[in-house]
DNA sequence: GTCTATACTTCGATAGAC
DNA sequence: GTCTATCGAAGTATAGAC
């Protein structure tokens, strides 16, 4: 039986938050560990104990952002009202990757940073995502909900670019709530730009 | 009167071809002096000739893309057939971004890599382009052509979210031409990717 | 316009005490 | 788990000859 210690936040947590925010503010190159070491108060030596090398804690934030985000994806699939699959995956997507701005950006942002065996590794845990998002659009386009005369792949890729590029413009402190701009993004996704009599009821 | 020497392209351009190439696959700070000069076969030294320091090769490669994105734009507004400018602006854009590849992308992703002062006068200018993006989106909604349910500010930023990232995953190599983004990225632009009985005609 | 040579700084990482 | 101390490598940039 250990007795509990410090209530503050483990180090190893504050590493990672620390990190996430330097490397998408200045990237991860020019981000050095005595800077980082600084914002957490401790030593530049210290940041070792923690990590193997600046590249392992690289990887780290970027499998964290994955793997968050794909847990996402699937409990809003799981919770979606039928036929609401994909807007439900959408808001999802866009709550969770910009509420992990810096840990999303970063892995969006810094896969060139990575040694070729951890880029494989980022890539591969990445590709599982976007097969969960390209499974969502398959079966609309099955069901009739979606046009098949774009292929599964092609709206998939539509879609990633609409949502991936947000994470370079959004600021938690501006006007727009995650929920609003899933709003709009949903409605040019799914309805298109251009002026209609009747969009969809 | 000077004679004309050399038949070789001048180092100062394929300086700034290089830097470009480098700094998409590996990113401006992970980029060294030494290797740009090993890839121009000067010395590391040479390099101060043609510029000031490679924080001024940053800006000079970022402010080429824009001014040659902006030309190609405003070249394809005065060209294109009435009603069809948004068509022709976005395959412009395509076009001459993934023409432009490596530029381009260094000048969407290392605005942080850049001064204050430098990336203000990147951000001036490509604040300038979008502006032009956003008044042909203004114009076609006044003309009816775009909805007016969502404002011209969000249509921009869906259509510079589905613009952009199409930089992160184009490979010359690949099997699809600008010209093929271009259709169906305006295609789920204008349309949606929603099925319909019967599309704009 | 390119070279040799070098100044000066900063970086990531390790050893070993406490 | 954090510290002091330090190593060796790599970085940007400059001086001055040719």
């Amino acid at each position: 039986m250990k007795e509990p210690t410090a209530p503050s936040v483990a180090t190893a947590d504050r590493l990672l938050v620390a990190a996430a925010a330097l490397f998408r503010e200045k990237g991860f190159a020019a981000t050095s560990t005595r800077e980082l070491s600084e914002r957490l108060g401790i030593v530049k030596a210290s940041l070792y104990h923690h990590i193997k090398s600046k590249d392992d804690l690289l990887l780290r934030i970027s499998m964290l952002s994955l793997e968050r985000i794909r847990l996402a994806a699937v409990a809003a699939i799981e919770a979606a009202p039928p036929g609401e699959t994909l807007r439900a995956v959408i808001a999802a997507h866009l709550e969770t990757a910009l509420t992990d701005r810096d840990m999303h950006a970063t892995m969006l942002a810094e896969l060139h940073s990575l040694t070729p065996e951890r880029r494989a590794t980022v890539l591969a845990e990445r590709d599982a995502y976007e097969a969960v998002l390209r499974s969502v659009i398959a079966a609309e386009q099955q069901a009739g909900q979606l046009r098949t005369d774009l292929d599964a792949r092609e709206l998939t890729l539509g879609l990633l670019n609409l949502l991936n590029w947000t994470i370079f413009w959004y600021s938690p402190e501006g006007p727009q709530t995650p929920a609003d701009i899933a709003r709009f993004l949903t409605t040019i996704y799914l309805d298109g730009a251009t002026a209609r009599p009747a969009p969809t009821p």
